[in-house]
RNA sequence: GCCAGGGUGGGGUAGUUGGUUAUCCUAGGGGACUGUGGAUCCCCCGACCCGGGUUCGAGUCUCGGCCCUGGCCCCA
């Protein structure tokens, strides 16, 4: 038997309606703070995303070349290209924008608990302004967003600054290592590879700052620091706004494109990979050729957010079965026809067996039976019979839609 | 790429030291039954992940691969 590509998932019915529940949640809540949907190419040049993260990423991207020749990449993210199209065709348009995408990343990955290698994200791109208060918008709705999709997670906030201002003194290739020894929370490490650059004293000062969870602590171990100001003014809004947030200066994202602000969302229940979130403030159009340009924005791990969230049975629809004997086909097709029009989930059976036996199969999966026959096809009536009290009575049509629609708007 | 544990009908399962036609539940389909309920009866569908090896004989032992689940690495 043909198997699905690894790293791949099919959804059937009650999956879909549950990922489709929480997409429209969160574009409700996008589309209040103003943030309208872009959509973006499946596939770009390849370029596009080594010019963003360099040449290591191509192992792990579905890459191909086309019949032309090109050089070409499933997008493994949605930020480049929605940077790509602004300086491409969105250049002239009144700033800031705010934009926002739903769409499915790939990514040649080794699967685990939250990680395919087909996965959608639902993200967010704020561009052309560099304010604090922007900053602050973006995080406040990553949080909205996340709060509306039922999960319980924590919003940790950092700032590239903190680390810069002690770190300024090394070389490029020193601040990485030291990174990622941070990271790792490798403080051993770190501490031997400090010394061996003779900057003993940076160690203790930079463990304390990535331990650190109060800004005026982080401050004074970084001291004096360019930004400062707007670092207090940034925090400073999130605490008036009353966003529920950590500060954890020792978020690094691992990215040269970051500029300042930098956040992430950690979901509990996921196993080891339990960041929903992340995202902050950086620099990318002129990369693409565009003006150097300020922009802020996060991409929330949809799958992930999923299984965080567990089986939350939806409330079903009211459905309606139409039972018909062969001489009243005519009338049920009308009947069947006018419930829909009035927005009722109906279905017709289609097996043309006998009434008993239609039925039986409606009251399955339905809530109300439908019982067309000569006699209703004569009077143009219908029979409506609640599958759930068994009781049933002989309707006009605008009736039985009325009774039903009743019925749902008690629910 | 690495480590560990797994893989028997669509779902869930039994399968003894290797030994008939692979068990049971459930789901699905059909029939009996033409104006009223999920019933009943009968029938059907459908599995040992794939390939090599050992053996008279492999679901069972063995090797390789694929896939799944955790974890590592990575995480744009």
């Amino acid at each position: 038997m043909l198997q699905r590509p690894r790293g791949t998932r099919d959804f059937l019915p009650a999956e879909m309606e549950q990922r489709r529940s929480v997409e429209n949640a969160m574009r409700r809540i996008a589309h209040t703070w103003g943030y309208r949907e872009v959509c973006t190419p499946t596939f770009e040049e390849l370029e596009l995303f080594t010019l963003r993260s360099g040449e290591g990423i191509i192992e792990e991207m579905y890459v191909f070349e086309d019949k032309g020749g090109r050089k070409l990449a499933l997008r493994p993210e949605v930020t480049a290209s929605v940077l790509r199209a602004y300086v491409n065709v969105g250049k002239t348009l009144a700033k800031p924008l705010r934009w926002y995408y739903f769409a499915d990343c790939f990514r040649y990955e080794r699967p685990q608990k939250g990680r395919y290698r087909q996965f959608w994200q639902f993200g967010v791109e704020l561009i052309g302004q560099d304010t604090p208060l922007a900053e602050a918008e973006v995080i406040m709705l990553a949080q909205d967003l996340l709060s509306a999709s039922g999960i319980t997670f924590t919003l940790h906030v950092g700032h590239l600054g903190f680390m810069r201002a002690l770190l300024g003194g090394l070389a490029p290739e020193d601040q990485k290592k030291v990174r990622i020894l941070l990271d790792k929370k490798n403080y051993d490490g770190l501490s031997a590879f400090l010394s061996s650059r003779g900057e003993s004293g940076l160690s203790d000062r930079l463990t304390a700052l990535v331990e650190c969870r109060k800004l005026d602590d982080a401050l004074a171990i970084t001291g004096d620091m360019p930004g400062k100001e707007r670092i207090r003014e940034l925090f400073s809004i999130l605490d008036q706004a009353g966003v529920p947030y950590t500060l954890n200066p020792g978020i690094a994202r691992g990215l040269d494109y970051y500029t300042g602000m930098v956040f992430e969302a950690f979901a509990e229940n996921l196993g080891a990979e339990n960041q929903v979130a992340g995202g902050g403030t950086y620099r990318l159009a002129h990369l693409f050729g565009g003006e150097d340009t300020p922009s802020c924005g996060f991409a929330i791990g949809f799958d992930r957010v999923m299984v965080a969230r567990g089986d939350i049975p939806g409330t079903p629809a009211v459905r309606v079965g139409v039972a018909h004997t062969p001489d009243a086909r005519d009338w049920a097709l009308h009947v069947a026809a006018a419930f829909r029009s009035a927005g009722i989930l109906t279905e017709s059976d289609l097996s043309g067996k006998n009434l008993s036996q239609q039925i039986a199969s409606i009251s399955r999966n339905a809530d109300f039976a439908l019982i067309i026959g000569r006699r209703e096809q004569e009077k143009r009536s219908v029979t409506l019979k609640d599958l759930r009290s068994g009781t049933q009575k002989e309707l006009s049509l605008a009736q039985a839609i009325a009774e039903v629609n009743g019925d749902d708007s008690c629910r």
